[in-house]
DNA sequence: TATTGTTATACTCTATAACTATA
DNA sequence: TATAGTTATAGAGTATAACAATA
């Protein structure tokens, strides 16, 4: 058997990621109405995990730079999926929440989301899912 | 607690890459002497785990389209880390394979992964990473 | 001084389609 | 016809540094 070592976890990993990036290339079409991209979407994905949260907060949840921040944010608001505000408490501040729309959107995302991922996790059992959710979770 | 959806997984994958790329930048002068970039590391990196094998196969294991290939490969090959043979079986097929240079610089590159994703593994125990290589090797 | 966010720039990565050559 | 690889092009993602405003 061949010697794994941990360093093949970034291509696993980076796999992975490229696989769902495949997969919901090819069913672009049904949930990406507005063209949010791969970022868009992640984006996307993380307001829904985190509410309202500012840029900078976002920045770090997505191991992205600051400067890329405002870029795809301007781009999301631009097709009205998030809002900005000036934090009332640090006039540096602007939190981001998604608008109605884009709840809509990445609702539609998500689900898209889960059907690629189901397909990808078929090896594996329901309790095996949660036990790498749980691991992963750890980590990150 | 918070409900998790499988859609979350897809967030902390690409956090964990994320993590990685971060952290292997904030060291690239110490190994990326030949600047191979992101996507030029993980051609090199799996092609130090597949051996010789052909574009498509590349491809196929980076879940990458073949026309990328060409032009990352065409790249390292200009920097004299990898060679290109034709198949002596088919025509068409173009083997890849690393030069005594690149596998040098692979190993320096996998070195530098080690001790990014030993710090980022640094939650869970060794057992613990054993289960997920395992869980990911029966994914992807 | 430090932090939040913006802007500008250059570079890399990616998807797509049209193409050649071999099977 | 189908497959392996190439080329060209446009668009998306990224890192970096310099900047303004607030703390």
């Amino acid at each position: 058997m061949k010697k794994t070592r941990d360093t093949d976890l970034a291509l696993m990993f980076d796999r992975f990621m490229r696989s769902i990036h495949f997969g919901l290339q090819q069913k672009a079409g049904d949930f990406d109405r507005k063209s949010v991209g791969p970022g868009g979407g992640m984006l996307l994905m993380t307001l829904a995990d985190a509410g309202q949260v500012s840029q900078n907060e976002l920045s770090r949840r997505m191991v992205r730079d600051k400067s890329q921040m405002t870029r795809m944010i301007q781009g999301l608001e631009g097709k009205g999926l998030v809002r900005r505000e000036n934090s009332t408490s640090d006039g540096r501040v602007v939190m981001v929440s998604l608008t109605a729309e884009g709840e809509q959107v990445v609702e539609e995302l998500l689900e898209a989301v889960a059907d690629v991922i189901g397909d990808l996790l078929a090896p594996i059992s329901a309790n095996e899912t949660q036990l790498l959710k749980q691991l992963l979770s750890r980590i990150v």
